[in-house]
Formats: C-alpha cells, sequence, structure tokens
DNA sequence: ATGGTAGGTTGCCTA
C-alpha cells in the first residue's frame, strides 16, 4: 500500500465544489493540498468533504487566497500561517501532521506585475519560506511541501518561455527563490522522476483557449525533504478534471509514497 | 493590437 498526495488550486472552492467532489470519489487520494479557497473557514464545505471519509484542516479568509489540507488519517494542526511576517494576514500557508507525513498546503503570492509591490511582497513571502523550510529540514520528519508556487522554474516548463519572459512567474528573482528552496536540499517530486519531461503543466489560462493549444505551464510542486523523496513511488499531474467544464484553471499533481 | 476569461470584497480587483 501506499499514500497519495495530491496538490490541487481550485479557484473558489464554493464554485468548484462538484468537481471536487467527483475528483475525490474517482481519483481516492489519501492526502489533498487545497489553494485558492476564496472563502472563510467557517464557510468552507466541510460537512461535504467528511461525507467522503476526509479529514480537514482549513486556513481560509473572505474573498480571496485560503489553502486546507484535507486527508483520509486525522490532522494533528501545527500551524496556519508563516512564520516571518507578524503583520501578513493572507491566508496562504497551513500546516500539520497526517499519515505520517509533515504536509503543508501553500498558495505563494502570483506577484504581477513585476517592481511592484506585490512582487515585493512575493519575494519576502518566498524567503520566509526558505527560513521556514530550513526549519524543518532540521528534523526528521518526511515533509511534503504541496501548492501553488507561482514559479515557472525552468524554460521546459512553459510552452513559450519568450511569452513569459517578462511575467512574474517566469522573473530571474522569482526562480532564483524557487532555486533556493532545492538548495536548501528539497527535491521536485516531478522533475525527480520525470527530468526531461516537457510538456509537463498544471496550469492553463482561462484565456485564448491556452488548454486546447496546450499553452500550459508548470507552477504548482510537491517539494520533499530526503525522508519524503525516499519514500516517492511516482508523481503525476492528471489533466481530466482540467478537460472538463467549469473548470479551475489548475489541475491536480499527484504522488505516491511508501507507507512509513 | 494592451485584447482575451473566470471568480470574487463586482461595475473593479485579482489571477
Amino acid at each position: 500500500m501506499s499514500i497519495t498526495v495530491a496538490t490541487w488550486n481550485v479557484n473558489s472552492i464554493k464554485a468548484r465544489l462538484a468537481p471536487l467532489l467527483e475528483w475525490l470519489r474517482a481519483a481516492r487520494p489519501d492526502i489533498v493540498l487545497l489553494q485558492e479557497l476564496k472563502c472563510t473557514t467557517e464557510a468552507f464545505p466541510r460537512a461535504q468533504v467528511e461525507d467522503l471519509g476526509y479529514h480537514a484542516l482549513v486556513c481560509g479568509q473572505k474573498g480571496w487566497n485560503g489553502v486546507a489540507i484535507l486527508s483520509r488519517f486525522a490532522i494533528d494542526p501545527i500551524v496556519d500561517r508563516l512564520p516571518g511576517d507578524e503583520q501578513d494576514a493572507q491566508a496562504r500557508y497551513v500546516e500539520g501532521f497526517t499519515g505520517g507525513l509533515r504536509v503543508a498546503a501553500l498558495y505563494a503570492p502570483n506577484g504581477n506585475p513585476v517592481g511592484s509591490d506585490k512582487f515585493a511582497y512575493k519575494l519576502r513571502w518566498l524567503e520566509r519560506l526558505r527560513r521556514h523550510a530550513a526549519e524543518l529540514l532540521e528534523g526528521d520528519d518526511a515533509v511534503v511541501l504541496g501548492g501553488d508556487y507561482n514559479v515557472i522554474p525552468e524554460p521546459i516548463d512553459c510552452y513559450d518561455p519568450e511569452a513569459w519572459r517578462d511575467d512574474a512567474l517566469f522573473h530571474p528573482e522569482s526562480r532564483r527563490a524557487f532555486r533556493a528552496l532545492v538548495y536548501l536540499g528539497l527535491y521536485d517530486a516531478f522533475r525527480a522522476l520525470h527530468p526531461d519531461e516537457p510538456k509537463a503543466y498544471t496550469f492553463w489560462d482561462y484565456q485564448g483557449r491556452a488548454f486546447q493549444l496546450d499553452h500550459g505551464i508548470r507552477i504548482d510542486h510537491l517539494l520533499l525533504s530526503p525522508q519524503a523523496l525516499d519514500r516517492l513511488e511516482r508523481v503525476a499531474i492528471d489533466r481530466a478534471p482540467r478537460a472538463r467544464a467549469h473548470a479551475s484553471d489548475h489541475t491536480p499533481l499527484v504522488a505516491a509514497f511508501t507507507e512509513g
């Protein structure tokens, strides 16, 4: 038996409840890291996911952002905010221990346009994540940091690097901040098992028939501690939910781990 | 050619 961990930016839990429940029934992931709930913690559809056998650890806010961990196993809450800035009230990080894994659901800032306050916030946020991840790596847990990093790590992760050259998701500073996480000793689960696979996208814009044309980018990632990497069996992008009507612009990324 | 789409704190902001 193995444990599957998925990450999925649903772009509004309210708008995506039916597709989410349908996917949970079909794919039966053990642990799901959700982003962009766009609802308060209180408004999260807890009963509906519990009916499918999931515990839920939710960190929401009104209107924007919002992250959650769903798990077939009980979840021990650890933190519901990214350390390093007490003034930051944006619901972008939740971490817990479940199924023998320390998991976090994270939603990094988009950061557009480059040079704005939002871009500076993105870089500060990723640096806070780096500092927190460094602390996590001092422990012995198998750690899975999953979510929408809003970073295209390499040209191979983008259908047209030239078209994204001036975007905050592909800016050299954003890519550098992502590499700084890897240099700590975290492993990009997808690239660990599929180092040269092109067109491994997790996001396609709603505009311009991007999905039909496969104009995608890979910005949703599962970063693993060495202890988690040792247990990684397989990882895949499930394009099926993106192909459905009324889809999120992101699709799930799913990894399987041996039981610890 | 600064468009196009989708969702929300909706007639504008975020992505």
